[in-house]
DNA sequence: CTTTAAACCTGCTGGC
DNA sequence: TGCCAGCAGGTTTAAA
């Protein structure tokens, strides 16, 4: 259930515990994969990075792994025995440490060249977790003609405007910048369009840094990132304490408080 | 060009 | 208890 602050989370785990590292065993499930385990036995897991939602995983030999957990997909570390509920799809062994991916179905191998002209990777925008990326760039890709069109409701979930954002953070920015999903950035005042600007980075960028969307504590006492709306329907909002509503946007759930999100 | 819908994917929940 | 439909924090494709 991941989205850019999760994966981000989960890179960091995985480069605690195996980069730098010789490989002492390899596994894949997919047939497809299955010569790269002998490819891969003996060589060092260089770098592991986040694009986004991606996970790329960089081996001694120029092999570069993809991994996209999609909504299910979860990794595990440390040389426990294999989780049964779920299938194991990747296993990496180090000496004294191993990295499981469960469940995930879109596992590729690339060459550096299939890297650089990867579709899905090709495609997408700035990552709202790169500490590069400034609220002025947000708001000049917000405006573009590009973009300044599109519903934010939608062009939110577009990974083509902005990567890493998913689901729950698209209600918890549109909230925070008291907007309703139809509002389109071309039609925004000075003041909305630098709220939504600032919140875009902001608030994934706290959610990644307090473990946000997968600490139940966190979420819901007051700590520095919890919900406001998101799976919170029925419930007062916290500016109006008109309840929050669930609805769809973008064949989506949505989460609102219609009074002050217009 | 933009939006919507359906399909694909896997695991979990809730209702019968 | 057991099974199935529906749902979910995602993405792609096709169609409207």
């Amino acid at each position: 259930m991941p989205e850019g602050p999760e994966i981000r989370r989960a890179a960091d785990r995985l480069v605690a515990a195996v980069v730098g590292k010789t490989l002492t065993g390899v596994w894949f499930a997919f047939p497809e994969l299955k010569s790269y385990e002998a490819t891969l036995m003996g060589e060092k897991v260089e770098r592991i990075v986040t694009r986004g939602k991606a996970l790329l995983t960089w081996f001694s030999n120029d092999v570069v792994m993809y991994s996209h957990n999609q909504l299910y997909g979860v990794w595990r570390v440390g040389k426990q025995p294999p989780d049964t509920r779920r299938e194991l799809r990747v296993r990496l062994d180090t000496a004294d440490n191993a990295v499981s991916l469960y469940s995930a179905s879109d596992i590729t191998m690339l060459t550096p060249e299939q890297l650089a002209t990867h579709p899905f990777l090709q495609r997408i925008g700035p990552d709202v977790l790169d500490e590069s990326l400034t609220v002025d760039e947000v708001r000049e890709r917000l405006l573009s003609a590009r973009f300044c069109r599109r519903q934010l409701g939608t062009l939110l979930l577009d990974q083509g405007f902005l990567a890493g954002l998913g689901n729950y953070l698209r209600v918890e920015i549109l909230w925070a910048s008291a907007l309703a999903p139809t509002r389109r950035a071309a039609d925004l005042s000075e003041t909305e369009l630098a709220m939504l600007s600032r919140m875009l980075l902001e608030i994934p960028r706290l959610s990644y840094q307090t473990r946000g969307s997968e600490d139940d504590e966190n979420r819901h006492h007051g700590a520095l990132f919890r919900f406001h709306v998101f799976h919170l329907d029925g419930k007062p909002c916290e500016r109006c304490s008109h309840p929050i509503v669930k609805s769809l946007v973008a064949s989506r759930p949505f989460y609102a408080c219609p009074h002050c999100q217009q």
